[in-house]
Order: structure tokens, then sequence, then C-alpha cells
DNA sequence: GTCTATACGAAGATAGAC
DNA sequence: GTCTATCTTCGTATAGAC
């Protein structure tokens, strides 16, 4: 197998496991077992632990800036960006009732640590805050944007955390749609909407 | 030093220190080193890691009922009971921005390590959800009780997931402004109120 | 009750053969 | 590039002296 490929595959696998096991009760054994390379390979890629997490988080750095230009691409406006946004806890309740949100989480984490990383892995946070910010301005929000948007990232968090405790999954249903009438009443050019 | 002393400075200290740094990431050493005794000693009083873990979340859990029945004791009405609670996030503030809500950090990491002390964990937060639906239930919110002390569980999950991430504490307080507007929005008896 | 000394295993990291 | 073998450190846990 060729490097590039190795090296992907050991990107993915670790990617998966911080985020279903944690970053440091994640080892290079599972890693390695999980692709089918020996532990000693590794060294060949990445010369710390610390480079494979700062590959994973480049990684979905990449991921969400992807996923968040799907949105913009496949939706007709703003306000259904906002509702995919939403859509996510719905779309990966399954894992996240078992695991919480992979960016909420992998932070707290290194918050605990005192880990370097920490920076980079908030940079995911500020990624969607910007999106989301642009989004409500785009609504005509601009003067509340950052702060509509810290709202929406701050819902979804909770909602995250709290189904994951609770492994209830009727709670993210109604919690979704609780935020889905939320964003109704902050897109005030949307049609339908009751005028306060 | 007494036998209880002893066992209580330890799980004094394992209490800070998993919050602080995390279940996993706290050796014996740290706590032995903590409070002043050699990692030997501790296994005189508790046999395994996971047994301290069970002492914290107790300590916690009665902690937790003694901070409610104050708030009960300490304010006039259910109203203020709701406003103490998310007062708590400006209380707590500065650990919140370091290390996250002591709840939510510790049930994600159990959930990720399929630990067995998550159902204890949980606990916590539902004693916190029963205590807040029987102040929704008391202001005449009884069918809506549940569905509301979640809401406000999940609000407060979000603002130190968050905060911790972000490290802003300004975020915290202009969040916890506006749960209190949308506590005093949920209280139909409320003096003040704008009625709908 | 508390200590020192130590056994044991896990995990990160290295060396060198193929 | 990938492997096996090994080093080293660290952390849980145990044994036994005081």
């Amino acid at each position: 197998m060729g490097a590039v490929a190795t090296k992907r595959h050991i990107v993915e696998a670790a990617d998966s496991l911080f985020y279903e096991h944690g970053f440091e009760a994640t080892a290079f054994a599972d890693i390695a077992s999980a692709i089918g390379i020996s532990r000693g390979n590794f060294y060949y890629h990445f010369r710390t632990k610390d480079e494979i997490l700062d590959a994973v988080i480049t990684r979905r750095l990449e991921r969400t800036r992807q996923l968040l230009d799907s949105w913009e691409r496949e939706t007709g406006s703003a306000r259904d960006c906002l509702l995919s946004f939403a859509g996510m806890l719905i779309a990966n309740r399954t894992k996240i009732m078992l695991y919480g949100c992979p960016v909420g989480s992998l932070c707290l984490e290194l918050a605990k640590l005192d880990h370097l990383a920490l920076g980079r892995a908030t940079e995911l946070f500020t990624l969607f805050r910007e999106w989301l910010a642009t989004q409500f301005a785009t609504l005509g929000r601009g003067p509340d944007a950052d702060a509509l948007a810290m709202h929406l990232l701050m819902r979804s968090q909770g909602v995250a955390t709290l189904a994951a405790a609770l492994r209830d999954d009727g709670f993210i249903e109604r919690e979704v749609e609780a935020m889905k009438a939320w964003l109704d009443a902050q897109c005030p050019t949307a049609p339908g909407r009751p005028v306060r």
C-alpha cells in the first residue's frame, strides 16, 4: 500500500476512535488493529500522537468546510442553511446519543488536558460560528448575527451532551423542533412567519 | 489522622481533579500528592480507582441535594429557584470557562469509556431534572414541566461547553441573561411579566 | 493507618531486519 | 513501507515493614 493511502487510513481511523473513545483513551494499538497495520509502522507516518491529533483536526476542518459548502449549494436560502445545521443533530443522532458532539467533546477533553491543540480544535467551532453568522446576516440580522450564531451553537452543544448522558433520542427530536421554531422566529423575511 | 478524615480528603481531592483534568487523566499519584499521603496508603481506603469514582459521584449527589435544598430555603418562590439555577453558571464561571460543567463533562467521558458508572453519573442530571420540573410544576406548568426542565438543563450544558472551548466569559453573561428572559416568559404568574 | 518497595501490565516511542 | 523486537515510562495494584 502507498504511503499516502496508509497515512489517510490512519487519520480516518484515529478520527473515529478519538470521537468514540476519546483522545487519551485511544491507544496506537487500537488504531493499528482497526486498519490492520503494526504499531511500529505508525512512526513512519507520524512521529508522535499529537501529530496524529493535529492531522485529525485538519481533516475535520476540511470536511466541515465541505459540508457547509454542500449545504449552501443544495439549499435555496440562508434559512434552509440554518435548518440544515439543526438537521445535523437528527442525521447524526445515533452516534450523538453514544458519544456526544465530536467537536464539543474533543474541546472539553483537550481543555482538561491543558493540551496545546485546544486552540486548533476550537477553530472547528469558529468555522461553524462564522458560517452561521453569515446566514443570519443574510437574513437581515446583521447586528445580532454573531450572538444568534453562538446561541444556535450553544443549543446544539447542550442537546448533544444531554442526549449522550441520558441516551434519550426523543429528547433530541423535541429540542430540534424547538430549535427550528426558534429559527423561524428569528427570520423576519421568511414566508409564513407570524409577525410580532 | 483518622481513617474517616483521610478517606474524606481523598474523595475531595479526587472530586476536584476528576473535574479539572478528567477521570482517566488523573493518576493516584496526583491525588496522593495533592493531600500529602503515599500512593500505597490509598489501597487501605479504596481497592480500585472505580471505587473512588463511585465515592466522588455519591459526594456530588449529596452536595447537589444540599445545594437544591438551600435554594429552596433561601428563596421565596419557585421562580427564584429557577433563577438560582441559572445564576450557578455565573457563580462558577471561572471554572466553567476552564473545564466546562462537572456533570456534563464527566458523563461524556464515561460514555466514551463505556464505563459502568455512567448510569450513576447520570443520576446527577436526573436530580436537577426532577427538581427543576418540580419548580415549573409549582408555577402552573405541570404538563410541560419535564420538557421545560430538560430545556433549561440543555441550555446550561451548551453554555458550559461552548464557554470552555472558546474561553469567553462575556458569552456566559449574555446567555444567562437570555436564559432568565426565557424563564420570565415561562412563568405565567410572575409579577411584571408582559402578558402574551 | 501509613509508609516503602515492588510486581505487573499498558502505552508511547525507537532500532533494525526485510 | 512495513514488520518484529525492544526500550522506557507510567499507572494500577499488592506485599509487608513500622
